[in-house]
DNA sequence: GAGTGGTCTAGACCACATT
DNA sequence: ATGTGGTCTAGACCACTCA
């Protein structure tokens, strides 16, 4: 038997006073220095114990305040909602802010002319070089950030067309691909999870163990021609992701994933 | 301006080579001491530095050969697999491995009768106290645990069916409720990102810095009453989470999410 | 046996927000 | 001004794997 290492039993003994409710959501962890005392033993072990939470986002340092437990308010994020009928196609993220209360939804939205990335190019099929014109728009509550969403289309296709504009188009973005002859009936959203990079962490400002989901949703035309890839990053402690399903369905092919991932 | 802190500067040059190629996935980063000796510091802030990439799940130690770069390979995650006809309705990890080359796939199964958590009591809309039949799988690829999924239904509608048989059942359970009356014609996916607890950790055996999805999956019959609610954990370094969508839907009020969140 | 990472000690100085 | 967490030092002993 090997004992327990003692910033681990710190880190159990908080996580299970957190899960039992002796330390409710919102509330204060005792100090390192009370900590320290507590266990006998030095200020870097306790820390080390509560990084472990910490990276679990369990808890969260507020300097000079003391170790908090966090509280979770989620939003529902369904990409599905952009391909249906009834109710009306709305976009994504006033879907989100209908299941939100009072809060002031917003968005930036940045259009340039990029070289895609490799996953990018292999969703769209696009050659080595080829350009793509990217909608990138940050999604916002209140003015701090909730979600990133990039859309992605050959350039060719939208070049001097209203999908360029970088503000909300109001007919939607969607409709400016229909009437270039390219309506989207077909989407295939695949989802990655991962930590995030320090970059994204700082502008979504992420606390330290939260994950994200990086949401490819490649939309294919009545064709089956890919014709728009956008790529949003869903912080993990600010979303439930949803989608549904019925065993009813009619024309199933399976749906096939010919590229690679990161 | 503060300078920044020579841990994070570390951190930053590794992930830096690691994402310009220097240290290729699967390569071996130098030593702590290398490095201590590099940067000029203390092994403590070395560590410290690292810390942050094995929390960013980049990088694993492997003691005592030193730290590697990890890489990574996903299976697809597909919950609408179950509820499509053509082709037949097959099981989802079925489906999943069918996606990867050579190897054995097999899981562990166990049936019991629990208590439901809230969330489940919420999603079958039981009183306090109704109990529930938890059907437990641990899917395994050559013998490595790769993701769980317990199913519930109420006690009373399947005892003594063949639901609760602790093995595979070859016409698959879903048959079994719908021969009980109750066929799944309707699914709603929701999925909660974060990390694992230890304990998961330990069963899946994740490395530092590995989100996990947990997915209900709670499945309707044609009254629209809830009858199962399937809770899966899956590891998001081995899954990439897929599904598709229609234009073209009729039957389409937004599902609703009336419960709570954990 | 040598070298690796894992754990731990006992100090130190700093920036920062609240009081 | 005080107390908080953030960073860092310079050691120490251990368990483990590999040559």
């Amino acid at each position: 038997m090997k004992p327990t290492p003692v910033y681990q039993r710190i880190a159990d003994d908080l996580r299970q006073a957190v899960a039992d409710g002796t330390y409710p959501p919102g509330s204060k962890l005792p100090t390192e220095n009370v900590l320290t005392e507590r266990y006998e033993t030095s200020r870097a072990t306790v820390r080390q114990g509560l990084g472990v939470l910490v990276n679990e986002g369990l808890v969260e340092p507020r300097r000079p305040q003391g170790y908090f437990v966090i509280e979770h308010k989620r939003l529902v994020y369904r990409p599905q909602a952009e391909f249906r009928r009834r109710p009306p196609a709305v976009d994504i993220f006033t879907n989100l802010v209908a299941e939100y209360d009072g809060r002031a939804p917003s968005q930036d939205i940045e259009v340039s002319i990029v070289e895609p990335t490799q996953m990018v190019r292999d969703r769209l099929g696009l050659e080595a070089g080829e350009l793509v014109a990217a909608r990138r728009r940050v999604r916002k509550l209140d003015g701090t950030a909730y979600n990133l969403n990039d859309s992605h289309v050959r350039l060719s296709l939208v070049q001097g067309t209203d999908w360029m504009t970088p503000a909300d188009v109001a007919r939607g973005t969607n409709a400016v691909l229909a009437e270039l002859g390219h309506e989207i009936v077909y989407a295939l959203h695949e989802f990655y999870l991962r930590m995030p990079s320090p970059q994204e962490a700082q502008r979504l400002n992420l606390g330290a163990g939260v994950p994200i989901a990086e949401h490819y949703a490649t939309g294919f035309d009545a064709d089956e021609t890919p014709i728009q890839v956008t790529v949003s990053i869903v912080p993990g402690d600010r979303h439930v992701i949803v989608f549904d399903s019925y065993r009813d369905r009619e024309n199933s092919d399976q749906p096939r994933i010919p590229w690679g991932a990161p």
